[in-house]
DNA sequence: GAGTGATATCAGCAACGGTTATAAGAAGCC
DNA sequence: GGCTTCTTATAACCGTTGCTGATATCACTC
């Protein structure tokens, strides 16, 4: 028979504590139980490790000599167990979010801060990629809960779906803009307007372009067509004219009155945030915790519910 | 249930190899056998550790941080087993010696060289001490074989006793005193010398001394009475007069024709070495290839039996 | 010589962990 | 599209291990 790496650790302990009995409390066994491994472990290095006396046992040479091995397993075990129990309390782990950049930048930041302070152990991993992008790495392994832009579509086999944020896209356009006193402005207005937009491809675009379709109408000038939300943003700051942006990626300029965010009435431009995620119990604690989170800040926090 | 070792080696080494299946041939294990052990460690940290995917297996970010530590223990077993093996290839291992002065000092250093020939990782340890704390360094388990003089008396209880040499206590005399060239003396010429003895309490006075009550008779005069062999020898090879050696603390000055060794005859002066040492059973591998070695020696190589 | 404290030994038993056989899922290939 | 061929998962069975509880043994103490 080999050598056991139980029967180390036990061998480790006997000599730590001197004593059979003593060693079989602390490793809540039977004194019978450690007496055989030492036996067996004996036989397997094929000489005595220990000598009997009066008060308990001390190891002999060669139990000197093995006994340093012993003890590194002993110690590498120990922080493998901590380790565990670290991991199970979630003092420690990684949480690998992959998200679409809207979601990234302008919703993730400020929930991640408050889900780290509730477990300041956790390391959080968050890639910012597209939707394609960020589902191949759900179905990867990559990361474990994907934002993704767009309504529950077709959610990845065995994989869970639901609308986290209901943002919507608005018109943008500086206060002293004169639309800026409006509430709202009508899709058909737009027609006379000299708007700035996010490039073809872009969710935003996307969003805007299938709504004036489905309501039949068409944009009418666009000024400036800019790479980024920030670009479309600035652009507006510096009166191109009013822009289309996420309402979530105005919360700061509108709060700062430096923007006013005008809905569009006539277009559907709602534009939902999903989260998928595979089922809960293939889940990491860490990604259980999280979703755990986001289901309580919905209920407890309705200013994250509806746009 | 807990994190067993055997559990973080296996998983450790699925990790490495990167497939469930081919662990299973490296740790000559079935593949279902190593499926459940990882499906038992998962348990016990509460998340899975792996991801499935066509060509095998990979950590997932929980695997990655308890990696570390299945290495750990990994690590720390194989060192322990390579240790093991060491040791019973008795490529490593400790031998320790008690003897008493004359056996440590004028036999024993010969006959450990060549076996450290033999078996050169095998560390020696030799305790010089009296006859009677060799015994009791015997019976505390610091030294596994004692070398005591004296013929077999009782042997400790669970000891063996066996003579490994047959000394003898000789007079020493210069080439160029008169005795010089005679093969002998006779112990009734031992009441007109001025003999160089050994203080009293010295195994060798002892031996004399005995020997001298048993035939009736009495020493001369004592010239000198010295403290320690080499002492003794010092007084004799400046013209002391002659004095009292064991044969065996000669062997070189008779070699180098410095000292003529002169058996007294009507004496009984032999003065066996035992070897006493634990049931074979129970002695170390290193102890049990040196009985070994000895025992070859004695019959391989009849210049070290009798005196 | 009885008492105490330690380890060794023994018998019995429950459970673990192994094996073989089989299923099931995904990818690649005509 | 069905077929093959990798995977890993599941199930049934079974042998061995290793534990427990009781008891023996041994050494030292009083």
């Amino acid at each position: 028979m080999s050598v056991q790496p139980d029967h180390l650790v036990t061998f480790a302990t006997v000599v730590r504590e001197g004593s059979v009995t003593r060693a079989a409390t602390v490793l809540h066994r039977s004194q019978p139980a450690i007496s055989l491994q030492l036996k067996k472990l004996a036989e397997a290095v094929g000489e005595p490790l220990l000598v009997r006396h009066r008060h308990g046992v001390t190891p002999t040479a060669t139990g000197a000599a093995l006994l340093p091995h012993a003890q590194a397993v002993a110690r590498a075990l120990a922080g493998a167990r901590r380790s565990v129990g670290e991991i199970r309390r979630l003092e420690r782990g990684d949480l690998w979010l992959t998200a679409s950049m809207t979601v990234a930048v302008y919703l993730l930041p400020e929930v991640l801060v408050r889900f780290r302070e509730r477990h300041p152990g956790l390391q959080i991993h968050l890639l910012t990629r597209n939707s394609r992008e960020a589902l191949r790495e759900l179905a990867d392994g990559a990361a474990e809960l994907a934002f993704v832009e767009g309504p529950p579509a077709a959610p990845p086999p065995g994989m869970s779906q639901r609308v986290v944020f209901h943002d919507e896209v608005v018109l943008a356009v500086r206060p002293d803009h004169p639309l800026a006193a409006r509430r709202a402005v009508h899709a058909r207005d737009l027609g006379d307007m000299q708007v700035v937009t996010r490039e073809p491809g872009s969710g935003t675009r996307e969003v805007v372009e299938r709504a004036l379709v489905a309501a039949g109408l068409r944009l009418g000038d666009i000024a400036l067509e800019a790479t980024g939300i920030e670009t479309v943003k600035e652009a507006v700051l510096q009166g191109v004219g009013p822009g289309f942006i996420s309402r979530l990626a105005l919360r700061r300029e509108v709060g700062a009155g430096l923007l006013v965010a005008l809905p569009v009435a006539g277009l559907d431009l709602r534009r939902p945030m999903s989260l998928v995620h595979p089922p809960a119990e293939t889940c990491s604690r860490a990604a259980r915790a999280f979703l755990a989170f986001l289901t309580g800040l919905e209920s407890g926090e309705p200013d994250h519910g509806a746009a």
